[in-house]
Order: C-alpha cells, then sequence, then structure tokens
DNA sequence: ATGTTATTAAGAACTCAATATCAATACAAC
DNA sequence: GTTGTATTGATATTGAGTTCTTAATAACAT
C-alpha cells in the first residue's frame, strides 16, 4: 500500500510569487525605459539605471525586462545582426533607424506605403518590418 | 655582435595561401549556394552539400563561406533576430520574406518607392533593408 | 610518381547573450 | 519591530553559433 504525498503543483502551470513587490531597481529600469525616446538594448538599461542605482546588476536588468514582457508593457526590437533592444509598448506602428556610426537605434515613424505590391503571388503576408541605415544627427556633428 | 635572423612576416598582415586549390567540398558547396534561389544558413548549405559529399564536415562550410565573402562571390543576408544566412552576390537590390511556418527567407524582387519621405530632419540615409513576414506557398499548402 | 603544402574532418574551444544558482538583502504585512 | 518571502548582486552555467587545433588527406606543380 502505497501513500501519495499531495503535491498541489503537480501538473499546475509555474505561477509566479504571491505579491510582487515594488523596488528600487525595478522603478528605476521602469523608468529608464519610459523616458527613453528610443530602443534600448540590456546594457544601455543597465547603464543609465546604474547612474540612479549603482550597484545594479544585470541579472536584474533581465528579470524586469522579463517582467514588463509578461505584463505587456514592454516589446522587443530586432535589428538585423544584433541582439534585440526594448521599448516601451503602445506606440503606434512604426519602424527603425540604425546609425552606423554609434549603432543606437531610434524610431521613425511612418510607414512605406503599397508594401503589399511586393508580395510575390503564392505568399501570404502577414507582416513586415523596415529599418532604415545611415547616420544620426548627433553623429553627422551636430551638436544636440 | 648579432645577427639577425631575417624575418619577412614580422609586421606584415597575414596574407592566405600562394596557391587556391580546387576542392570536391569547395565546389559543391559552391555549387549549393549557386542552384539555391533563396538565403542558407550555414547548416542548410551542410545539408544541401552532405548529400553530395557525405562526411562534409560543418567547418568546412565555414571555410568556404569566409573564402567566398572575400572573394566578393557571397553576402550575407541577415533577418531580425536570426543568424546570418548567405546568398551568392550580383543579384540586384531586392529584399526578403520569411516564413512564419519553416523559417525558410525567400528572396522577393523590388523595393518600395518613397522610402526617403520616412527618414526625419537631421538623420542622412545610406541604406535600407524590409522583411515581410508571412506564409510561403509551400506552408499554405499548395503542393510545390 | 613524388614532394610540397593547402585543405579537410572531428572535436575542442571560444564568444556572447541570456539564464540559473544561492546567500544576502529589503519589501510589506502583521 | 518581527517575520516571511520576493528580490537582489555576484557569479557560474548554459546554449547557439562560430572558430581554432591537429593529424590526416588530397590537390597540383614538377
Amino acid at each position: 500500500m502505497t501513500i501519495e504525498k499531495s503535491r498541489a503543483n503537480d501538473t499546475v502551470a509555474k505561477t509566479g510569487p504571491r505579491t510582487k513587490r515594488r523596488t528600487r531597481q525595478r522603478s528605476v529600469i521602469q523608468r529608464v525605459l519610459l523616458e527613453a525616446n528610443r530602443p534600448l538594448s540590456p546594457h544601455d538599461i543597465l547603464q543609465a539605471a546604474q547612474v540612479k542605482t549603482p550597484g545594479l546588476g544585470i541579472a536584474t536588468v533581465y528579470r524586469a525586462i522579463h517582467t514588463m514582457m509578461a505584463d505587456g508593457t514592454l516589446v522587443s526590437v530586432k535589428v538585423p545582426g544584433e541582439a534585440p533592444r526594448y521599448e516601451s509598448a503602445g506606440k503606434e506602428h512604426h519602424h527603425h533607424f540604425q546609425c552606423r556610426e554609434c549603432d543606437d537605434v531610434f524610431d521613425i515613424q511612418g510607414c512605406p506605403p503599397d508594401i503589399n505590391m511586393l508580395v510575390p503571388k503564392g505568399f501570404r503576408l502577414e507582416g513586415h518590418q523596415v529599418v532604415l541605415y545611415g547616420v544620426c544627427p548627433p553623429c553627422t556633428g551636430m551638436p544636440a
């Protein structure tokens, strides 16, 4: 005769902690992302947030990114050949510009019309992404 | 009194071998890339080439890619969030379509007009890249 | 055919971003 | 304040992709 130990979580999807805490680190990271007007890499976030929170670790940045992605408050921006960057969600459909000097990525509004004309017969179009390349204002020599 | 041994390569950039040999492996890899009508990943290339050359190693594929990139006969195609693919150089300006089912990348001809209209003031535009997403003909159920 | 040396296959080692581990800390409910 | 536990920082580990190392093989000039 066997006695089965009750394990409530046997087949239950892993749930997060019961309570969610507001910490200095997360607040600062959130602020950095909200105030940035362009997609930031995890390292960018770390650097900016460390100004306000010295000692901040990269793992905490990744953890915050996950939390905010799950929240739906953050979206990832993938530029060809680059690790993902992140920007706050909710912006309207837009595309990106990457500077060949500093590698920074900027939002650009607008969208090329008539994308559909490019789609060959037999393909079903569901989305698109445009990346512009060039030099950003600071790197062209413009002061600010 | 010291006699200095002449070492011609002291400060000379590393040059390749004096002669370049035509091997079965390289021939097959070149053929695979020329006959593909779409960008291939190193692993794609390996798989296709191994049909003709069993035992082919992945390192050889990478070496061939380097050689052909240096030749100028191959160009890399980078799709967001993906490792580089490669296609033969010399095609006219075009863009790419990635299938969300099979992840394969296809060439699409044409280019959205009036890209310049998207560029904000202060930015210098030097290039662009368009990636379309959707489902390719085979994955929509079409036989071939 | 022979010698020189470029090229190969196999697997170890590397790079870089991202994740896991774990003791110490700090938030929040009491 | 005390307690429970979520969160943190430091660092080890992972994983995918790519490169290096080495002895063996094979291309090509002679």
